[in-house]
DNA sequence: CCAGTGATCAGG
DNA sequence: CTGATCACTGGA
């Protein structure tokens, strides 16, 4: 099921839950295209999540979440891990979806290394890009929620809020 | 448990 | 320019 400009322009918490289940095409260039169900997502819910890159308001890398939903968010973390993301929400507001784990790679770092995917994806719309698209879920989608990974940084409350979404079925 | 690895950002 | 930090992973 194709999907349109007003599905990504929700707020994160929200995208994050739908995007699960969600298939991600990949158009290897080769004529290989391979597709991967979504089974875990993250929220990040702009310049007041202190867990959120946005907190610290706008700057180079954080510019393309100001972005209107649909674009893609990639950096590099640790020196060799590209994080995929998705910015979601109207212009302006900066928030984004991390894609933490699709069917055969578990882990944000490992999906984006399968996927081969890098800075050059960076900005690109999900929508009108030639190279990666997703396809809505068929069904509706059965998750689990938890807090979110690796930001014990964030302050109690913003590291306990369970913003994180896991496929159950 | 812990090291690898390099972009990014704040501060001089 | 410098130094700290980091939405992770893989191997003790």
């Amino acid at each position: 099921m194709e999907l349109d400009r007003d599905f990504f322009i929700q707020d994160a918490a929200t995208l994050a839950k739908k995007l699960l289940a969600c298939k991600i095409v990949r158009d290897f260039g080769n004529g290989i295209i391979k597709s991967y169900a979504i089974t875990e997502t993250e929220a990040y819910l702009g310049e007041q999540d202190k867990a959120c890159h946005a907190s610290k308001g706008r700057t180079k890398r954080t510019e393309v979440m100001y972005l209107e939903g649909g674009h893609i968010y990639m950096y590099l973390i640790y020196g060799m891990y590209w994080m995929f993301n998705i910015v979601s929400g109207e212009l302006n507001l900066p928030q984004a979806v991390l894609i933490r784990g699709i069917e055969c790679a578990d882990g944000p770092g490992k999906l984006t290394r399968l996927l081969k995917m890098d800075k050059t994806f960076n900005a690109e719309h999900i929508l009108y890009s030639s190279r990666i698209k997703i396809l809505g879920a068929e069904k509706k989608a059965e998750y689990i929620s938890a807090p979110r990974v690796g930001i014990d940084y964030a302050g109690t409350y913003w590291a306990k809020r369970k913003l994180r979404y896991i496929l159950v079925r």
